[in-house]
DNA sequence: TTTTTATATAAGCAAATCATGATATGATGA
DNA sequence: TCATCATATCATGATTTGCTTATATAAAAA
C-alpha cells in the first residue's frame, strides 16, 4: 500500500513529536477517548503545565484538536491532519491504554461537568 | 493485522531516534542499499564525526548493523531488531531515496574499494 | 616502517528540550 | 461581584542533543 509523499523533514518533525513517552501516552489515549486536561493529569506523575505544554506541541503540529466545553477544554486526534495516518501506523505499535484509561475513569476527575 | 505488544517508553525511544532528519534519512537510504560511511557522507552538508554519531546511535539501539570490509565500514539495516517492523511501517511514509542514492553513485567516494 | 585513508572517539559548546513554580485567563457558582 | 476550578502562559533552570575540532585507531599502500 503506497503512502502519501510527506516531506522528510516534516516526518522527522512529527517523529520527534511521538518521540516522547508523555506525548506518545496522550496520543495513544486519545487514540482510543477524547479526555480533558485533568484527565490526563490522573494519568502521568508530572505538573499541569507540563501536560498543557505538551498538547500545545501537539496541537500546534495538527496532530489533535481541542474543544472547550464549559470550563473543560477536550481534546482528540485530529482525523484531518496530513500526519493522522502515520500516527495511526505508529501507535498500532503501542499497547492498548485501557491501564490508563480505568485510571481516568476511576478517578473521574471531570464528575461534575454535564457530559 | 494486529502488532507485536511493545513497552510504551522503548517505542518513544525508537521514534526519538527517528526524530532526527539526519538520521531518517540514514535510515531511509539504508533501507534502499547498504553504505560505507563515507558514502553517507556524499549526502549531508556536515561532518564525518557528526554522521558517526548518528551511526552509533542507531546501532546502539540494534535497529542497524556494521560490517567491516577492509578499510570501510559499511551500514545496514538490522531486519532482527524488535523493532524493524515499525521502522518499515514509519519508512513507508517518507519518500525515496533515489535522488540520494544518485548521488553517492555519482560522487563514488568508495571507488576503490574491491566491491 | 611510514604515510595515507576510513572511521571512531573525546572534549567542549550552543541550542533545544522538558520540567517546575508563579501567575494569568476564562468559565462557573455562591 | 467574588471565589473557585480548569487551563494556559511565563520565566527559569537543569539536562539533553547535535554539532565542531582535535585526536585516536585500524587497515591499506607506499
Amino acid at each position: 500500500m503506497p503512502q502519501l509523499a510527506m516531506e522528510i523533514g516534516a516526518a522527522a518533525r512529527v517523529l520527534k513529536l511521538l518521540g516522547d513517552p508523555t506525548r506518545l501516552t496522550i496520543l495513544a489515549i486519545l487514540n482510543q477517548r477524547e479526555c480533558c486536561v485533568c484527565e490526563l493529569l490522573e494519568v502521568f506523575s508530572t505538573s499541569q503545565p507540563a501536560i498543557s505544554q505538551h498538547l500545545r506541541k501537539l496541537k500546534d503540529a495538527g496532530l489533535i484538536q481541542e474543544e472547550r466545553r464549559g470550563q473543560w477544554v477536550y481534546y482528540s486526534l485530529r482525523p484531518q491532519s496530513e500526519y493522522y495516518s502515520l500516527l495511526q501506523a505508529v501507535l498500532s505499535y503501542v499497547p492498548d491504554q485501557d491501564e490508563n484509561i480505568r485510571k481516568i475513569e476511576t478517578a473521574n476527575p471531570a464528575a461534575r461537568c454535564g457530559c
